[in-house]
DNA sequence: GCTGATCTTTATAAAATCTTTATACATACG
DNA sequence: CGTATGTATAAAGATTTTATAAAGATCAGC
């Protein structure tokens, strides 16, 4: 599991520091904005997976950059601000917070809320893909695709592939691929194996004579990476 | 559009008949629950969009209570509390509470998070139609359309074109789909899956012989999209 | 109980996939 | 160079999986 991406948008330099080493200590990946523009900026060349933002940016108001980035971007935005006034709250929400606290607020709670947030992003699409190069693996959907183009693989082909992402960079006898592929009793039956992997790289690689993904390691096994 | 309909569980008649102005006043439609059994009754027999629940119950306590419903219960749960304490807020979120106010709370504010709350489960879960191509699906008034012209489903029928617009573009197991649609205990009748789908493409497909949206995925499953 | 609709079960042909065989290529080593 | 070992690949054969029709069973409404 990836470390989740928190987008922190906030002038104040002594509050930047102090979420920042709240969230580094508890395991997210902080990227910081001090400035309205510059937090739209990285919003949208990172795509973080939440976004923290102060409502009071010295160039823009928060709730404007709320609507701005509410125009595409899906995921949680959590306000923080001093304002409680009511109707702050409200504008906020409407426009599409995903919540609101206010400053001071508890550090314990924030982490809570923005674990809710995040948890709800995540049950909406939980496609764990795994990426190489040209070559792209969705393990949920079960789709492969090379340079973007669907591969139809079959089922033991799959699940050969899938067997190698796994086990990315490491060599895998013969043996081991057999047991986990074809099961126990099968470890003897190589040619099967070279079956398999001559129709995989037939598949998946752009030149099946210079594999690049699936290496053969003479006398050992295979390597994929 | 219906109504929302919201289940309030609280066991203080004051604060349900405020409650109860406040949302109905609001064009929500409102349910009551008095105890913790009843509320998680009442939430099982009418699966309202969203859940009010207060900590402080007579018969059970909240987190109980809430720990219980999220078992099944996917929708949002707003607690409200007259406990402000850190570790209460962060139970409650980390058990899966959508938001967690304390009383005395600000109606504009309730209104606004739970305005919050619905939007979220909206856009989550299936809108109430479905379209691919000239393929289109009224999940609530249960009609399907292809090119416009209406087509009849039977029960099964459409519960199974139902269950693979939920979950477009992924392989879905023979197993998986029994399951969903037939129940536990016929993972293994894999016959059924198969005259159904070919009821359904009959139905469907534009061409059965060359299926579009339900493509079989060999020895795994069949894939809608 | 009858009727029509739907679901379940059976039978069989067709398609897809897996297994096996055959053969060619590559590399290392005496 | 010739042989042995390991590998790649095509293609034929065997097996599994799937599609479909159609017969039998079940159920609800009249």
């Amino acid at each position: 599991m990836n470390k989740a991406e928190i987008l922190l948008i906030d002038d104040e330099p002594q509050i930047r520091k102090l979420l920042d080493i709240l969230l580094v200590g508890n395991d997210y990946k902080v990227i910081h904005a001090a400035t309205a523009k510059e937090g739209i900026m990285m919003a949208a060349n990172h795509s973080p997976d939440l976004i923290l933002l102060d409502l009071g940016l010295p160039d823009k108001s928060g709730h404007e950059v709320l609507k701005e980035l509410r125009l595409w971007y899906t995921k949680a935005i959590i306000i923080l601000s001093v304002q409680k006034s009511e109707s702050d709250i409200i504008t906020a929400l409407d426009s599409g917070a995903t919540d609101y606290l206010t400053k001071p607020f508890r550090t314990g709670e924030l982490l809570a809320r923005i674990r809710s947030s995040l948890r709800r992003n995540q049950t909406k699409s939980e496609s764990s893909t795994f990426v190489s190069g040209d070559l792209q693996i969705d393990f949920v959907a079960r789709i492969v695709t090379v340079n973007g183009i669907q591969v139809k693989l079959t089922l033991t082909e799959f699940n050969l592939l899938a067997l190698f992402a796994k086990e990315e960079g490491k060599v895998l006898t013969h043996q081991y691929i057999l047991k986990e592929i074809w099961g126990i009793g099968y470890q003897t039956e190589t040619q099967y194996l070279r079956v398999f992997v001559a129709q995989l790289r037939k598949k998946i690689e752009m030149n099946p004579n210079q594999p690049f993904h699936i290496t053969t390691e003479s006398g050992v096994g295979y390597r994929f990476c």
